[in-house]
RNA sequence: GCGCCCGUAGCUCAGUAGGAUAGAGCAUCGGUUUCCUAAACCGAAGGUCACAGGUUCGAAUCCUGUCGGGCGUACCA
C-alpha cells in the first residue's frame, strides 16, 4: 500500500540524464535537459530537443535522439520512448501519471508541497514606502512583487528575510520637517495622516520654486536631524513617522503582505559611520568635488557618493550599512532588491562596490527591477509617467475599494445569494489588483487602465479564483473535502487511477509545477507562477466541461474527486505563494 | 552625447538557454445553461514577430546597423 510518489518530471529528467552519462561520462553534466511540453499534443507528453547533444556525440540530433532512446526503458511510470526526428518524445501511462501527481499534490510533496531545506539564506528588501508619503500605486509593485518573491523562496527552502526598507531618512526629510513647521495642522494629521502629508509636501514643492530659503531651510532641518541630538527636528521625524507606521499598516493588512523586519533607512543612522571608515580602510575611497566617493573609472559610470560635500549621506551610504548590517546578521547569500528599474545604476554601483571590497556574494546582490506605471495622456495620445488627469498620485486605497465595488456588482448579478459577500468581495477584489499586477513580466511598464483593472473575465485573478469555486462546490456537494480525499486515497482499496485517463492534459499542467517554481526563482519572476494558474484553471474549466464528476458510476466519482481535490489544492497552493486567497465560493 | 531597457494580432501581453505549424486574454462575429457556479466553455476571424543585413541544419529569440519609445546619466530616493 501507498508506494513512493514521483515526480514524473524529475523522474524522467533522472532517466535522461542517466542516458547522457552513460553516453558521454562526466561531460554529460553541464548539458542542459530542458524537458518541454511538445505544442502538438500527439508527440508526446513531453519533448527533449536533443540538438545541444549532437555535438558532443559527434553525430547528428536524430542520431542522437535516437542513442538516448536506446538507454531509456519504458517502464511502471513511463510508457513510450519514441524519437521523432532531431526530438526524443515520451509518454507516460496514464494511470500513473494520474496517481503520482494526483498523490503528489495532496499528500503534499515536493515539488507541490514545501520543499526541504536548501541551507540558503536570501534577504529581499521590498516595497520600502516613503514615510509622509501616501502609498501609493507605485508602491503596490515592489509590495506584491516582494511579497511573491518572499513566499515563493520560502516555499522553495530557502531563509528568507523579508524587509521593509522604509524611506524614513535622507534629505527629503529635512523637506517634509518644514513643511510641516509651516502648514502642518494637528487636527488634519489626525484625521488622514497620509492625504494631510502629502498635501504639505505638495505644497513645499510647489512653494520651494518661488521661496528659495526654504531650501536652505530643509537641508538645515535634515543636518540638525542628522546631527543625533534630541532636538526639534528629531521630535518631528519620529511623531511623523510614528503616524506613518501606523497608516501603513492598512494596505499592508488589505494585500496581506508580511514583513520580516521593519527596518527603515534610519536604523542605519548610527550604523553608517562605520562602514564609511571600513570602506576608507580598504582604500577605494576618493574626495572628489568635496564629496567622498568610491569611483569607477573602467565601467565609464558616476561615482557612488558616500558623504556629500556638505557632511550628510546619502541613500547609497544608507544601502551600504543595510548590506554590512544583513550580511552580519542574515548571512545571507542572495540579496534581493525590489526596486523601479529607474534605479539600475544605484544598484550597479552598490555591486561595484562591494566587488571592490572582495565580497563573494557581490553578485547575489541583484536588482530585481520593474518597470513604470503609465498613464494615458488623452491629449497627446500617448502613455506617459506618473500622474493622473487630476494630477494626483492614485492613492492604493482608491483602486482596491473601485475593484471590491465591481466585484460586489457582479457578486449581486450573478450570485445574490452567496453567505458572506462583503467577504467575498473584498478577497476577490483585492486579489484582482494583486493578480493583474504579477500578470505580466516586471520590466514591463504597467499601462494603468481602470477598465482593465476591474475586468474580471479571462485572464485574471477571479478567474482563477473561480476555478478553485468551482471545484469546492463540487466537493461540497459529494460531502468531501481535500483534507478527506487525500485520506481516501490513503485509505484501503482508494482510488483506482486508471479512470482519470482522460485527464492526461490537466495532469500534464499541474505538472509543470515544480519546473515552474524553478524557472520562477531563477529569473526572480513571479509572472512566470502567474501564467501557470491560468493554465491549470483553464484546463480545470474545460475538463469540467466535457467530465462530469458527481452522479457517475461511484469509483469513477471517486476518481475524478480526487483529481477535483487536487485541482483545489494546487490552485491554493500557487495562488497562496503570489498572496492570493482562494475563496470557497464567489 | 553616452549607458541600459523595450518594439510580437485592432488593444494588453505570453513565448522556458536558438528548436516541431508563433500562442493567450480583451474587443469583433457565431454557438453552448431543463446538466457539479455562464466570472465559464466551444468555434471563426485576426501576424512581413519595427526594419535591413549577418551567424547556422534551424532565428521572435544570438550579433551588427537603422528607425521608434522609455529610463538613467555625482551630492533626491
Amino acid at each position: 500500500m501507498n508506494p513512493q510518489v514521483l515526480d514524473p518530471n524529475a523522474y524522467l529528467e533522472g532517466l535522461v540524464r542517466n542516458a547522457l552519462g552513460e553516453l558521454l561520462g562526466e561531460e554529460a553534466a553541464v548539458l542542459p535537459v530542458s524537458l518541454d511540453r511538445p505544442r502538438q499534443p500527439e508527440h508526446g507528453d513531453l519533448g527533449l530537443p536533443c540538438f545541444p547533444y549532437a555535438k558532443a556525440l559527434k553525430t547528428n540530433p536524430a542520431q542522437a535522439a535516437s542513442m538516448l532512446a536506446e538507454r531509456i526503458r519504458p517502464d511502471t511510470l513511463v510508457s513510450e520512448v519514441r524519437p521523432t526526428g532531431p526530438f526524443l518524445n515520451f509518454r507516460f501511462h496514464p494511470k500513473a501519471l494520474a496517481e503520482n501527481v494526483v498523490r503528489g499534490i495532496l499528500e503534499e510533496k515536493e515539488p507541490y508541497g514545501p520543499w526541504a531545506s536548501n541551507g540558503l539564506s536570501v534577504v529581499i528588501d521590498f516595497s520600502s514606502p516613503n514615510i509622509a508619503k501616501p502609498f501609493h500605486l507605485g508602491h503596490l509593485r515592489s509590495t506584491v512583487i516582494g511579497a511573491a518573491l518572499r513566499r515563493l523562496y520560502r516555499f522553495t527552502g530557502h531563509e528568507v528575510h523579508g524587509i521593509n526598507h522604509l524611506g524614513d531618512w535622507g534629505s527629503q526629510f529635512g523637506k517634509i520637517i518644514v513643511a510641516w513647521r509651516e502648514w502642518g495642522d494637528e487636527k488634519a494629521l489626525q484625521k488622514d495622516p497620509m492625504r494631510h502629508l502629502f498635501d504639505i509636501y505638495v505644497r513645499y514643492q510647489r512653494e520651494e520654486k518661488e521661496r528659495p530659503e526654504l531650501k536652505e531651510q530643509a537641508a538645515e532641518a535634515f543636518r540638525r536631524l542628522e546631527s543625533g541630538e534630541e532636538n526639534e527636528e528629531r521630535a518631528i521625524w519620529k511623531k511623523l513617522r510614528d503616524i506613518s507606521l501606523q497608516a501603513f499598516q492598512g494596505p499592508y493588512k488589505r494585500l496581506r503582505v508580511e514583513f520580516d523586519h521593519m527596518t527603515g533607512e534610519s536604523f542605519y543612522e548610527d550604523k553608517m559611520e562605520a562602514v564609511i571608515q571600513e570602506l576608507e580602510k580598504a582604500g577605494i575611497t576618493t574626495v572628489s568635488e568635496g564629496a567622498l566617493v568610491v569611483e569607477f573609472p573602467e565601467q565609464k559610470i558616476p561615482p557612488c557618493i558616500l558623504r556629500k560635500s556638505d557632511g550628510t549621506t546619502i541613500y547609497a551610504t544608507r544601502d551600504l550599512a543595510a548590506l554590512f548590517y544583513r550580511r552580519e546578521t542574515y548571512h545571507f547569500d542572495k540579496a534581493l532588491y525590489v526596486v523601479g528599474s529607474e534605479q539600475k545604476l544605484h544598484f550597479r554601483q552598490l555591486a561595484l562596490v562591494l566587488e571592490k571590497l572582495g565580497w563573494p556574494q557581490a553578485k547575489n546582490v541583484q536588482h530585481v527591477d520593474f518597470g513604470l506605471i503609465l498613464f494615458f495622456n488623452q491629449e497627446k495620445g500617448r502613455w506617459e509617467k506618473g500622474k493622473t488627469r487630476s494630477g494626483n498620485a492614485i492613492f492604493l486605497d482608491e483602486v482596491l475599494d473601485e475593484a471590491v465595488a465591481g466585484v460586489k456588482k457582479i457578486i449581486e448579478e450573478k450570485n445574490p445569494d452567496l453567505p458572506d459577500k462583503e467577504a467575498i468581495a473584498e478577497a476577490v477584489g483585492v486579489s484582482a489588483i494583486i493578480f493583474n499586477d504579477l500578470k505580466n513580466g516586471r520590466i514591463k511598464d504597467v499601462k494603468f487602465d481602470w477598465n482593465e483593472m476591474l475586468s474580471f473575465e479571462g485572464e485574471t485573478g477571479p478567474y482563477v479564483q473561480y476555478a478553485g469555486a468551482r471545484l469546492s462546490s463540487i466537493l461540497r456537494k459529494a460531502g468531501s473535502s481535500v483534507p478527506a480525499m487525500t485520506q481516501s486515497i490513503a485509505s484501503e482499496g482508494g482510488i483506482d487511477f486508471e479512470l482519470l485517463s482522460d485527464a492526461t492534459p490537466v495532469l500534464l499542467t499541474m505538472m509543470e509545477f515544480g519546473p515552474t517554481l524553478k524557472r520562477a526563482l531563477e529569473k526572480n519572476e513571479p509572472s512566470i507562477l502567474t501564467n501557470l494558474m491560468i493554465r491549470i484553471a483553464s484546463e480545470i474549466h474545460s475538463f469540467l466541461r466535457d467530465h462530469r464528476v458527481l452522479g457517475e458510476d461511484p469509483d469513477l466519482t471517486r476518481a475524478r474527486l480526487a483529481l477535483v481535490a487536487a485541482g483545489r489544492k494546487i490552485l491554493e497552493t500557487g495562488l497562496e505563494i503570489l498572496g492570493v486567497t482562494s475563496p470557497e465560493r464567489m
